[in-house]
DNA sequence: TTAAACTTTCAAAACTTTTTGAAAGTTTAA
DNA sequence: TTAAACTTTCAAAAAGTTTTGAAAGTTTAA
């Protein structure tokens, strides 16, 4: 394969997999762009090289912005704006992890925990398979939690050497 | 809160997860109230408390069982089928996880494979920063993947007790 | 067999999300 | 100031996804 093939194909077989996570695919297409771009990019070069609108490059790169994947640049001298991505995948799928925590976990947490509270009769079937479930649930969640947040925590030397090993 | 109430707000909640993570919303929905019901339900049951077409409810059941997380059931002298989830939270998430490494990690660690081994000018910046990423997100990709088949046939005790702790 | 009871399918409709592009806003050099 | 260079916004359009419901298919009891 080609180089220039092989970078269409990553740029679309990211921009599925974030779709098939809930980040749309523009936003992921972008990112790896990004990633594979040994310089940083314009908004203009980004619009020409995925063919998309100047709103639709702006939108998506503020939201990666956001998600703390890209950051901004400027040169001195010019007017233009620049964009280039973290490339240190281990920062990538941390900050992935810790904004999908904010954002998802968190709020579920918050809701299991009031279900959690709700009281009622213990010979209620209806009840009893209800409050079985949803405190399960939330300890599953809750166990979750902690582990994002202690591996989040983490240096990435345990990562990359592997965390299966200690399952075994 | 009162059970009613609290069971609406349950299976809201998990629907509103499932489509964060890309799973629809009804399907979600659908896992949630036989999550909670202490007996299986009908088709019709299920229509009706949810209040979707009898297609709808048709296809959700199917994938619902493709995804490894909810049965069918015949009652002896009925004609009906009767579906009942797993209420068992481990089966659960070993479940899903096990379907999207099957469904979304493997054909991206397929393609990561591929793009690795594209060859080019070592002295061309735009290879070199092509290759840096893809070989390690292929890395961490594959890494995941082991980690995921470890987690999966391991057995729940370490997970209820906290794999976190692991990492301190 | 037959027909009632039930399940499945699928094209069209409803809904949701994403994208566009023109207009408004902002910044900067002169 | 001014105007050129650039960024941001947002309503409307396009694209994508989910849902509906009627029709077709299947199973079973008699």
């Amino acid at each position: 394969m080609e180089l220039e093939e092989a970078k269409r194909k990553f740029i679309e077989s990211w921009g599925k997999l974030g779709s098939e996570w809930g980040i749309n695919r523009t936003m992921a297409q972008v990112h790896a762009l990004l990633l594979i771009a040994p310089d940083p990019l314009t908004t203009e070069e980004i619009m020409e090289m995925l063919s998309i609108s100047r709103g639709n490059a702006n939108m998506t790169l503020r939201d990666l912005i956001g998600w703390g994947l890209i950051e901004k640049q400027h040169k001195q001298g010019e007017r233009k704006e620049y964009f280039f991505a973290d490339k240190d995948v281990w920062n990538i799928a941390k900050q992935v992890a810790k904004e999908r925590r904010k954002r998802e976990l968190e709020p579920v947490i918050k809701v299991l925990d009031e279900l959690s509270k709700v009281t009622g009769d213990a010979s209620d079937p209806e009840f009893n398979t209800f409050n079985k479930s949803v405190t399960d649930i939330n300890k599953l969640a809750k166990n979750v939690d902690k582990t994002l947040e202690t591996m989040l925590g983490a240096e990435e030397s345990w990562f990359w050497g592997g965390i299966f090993k200690l399952f075994k």
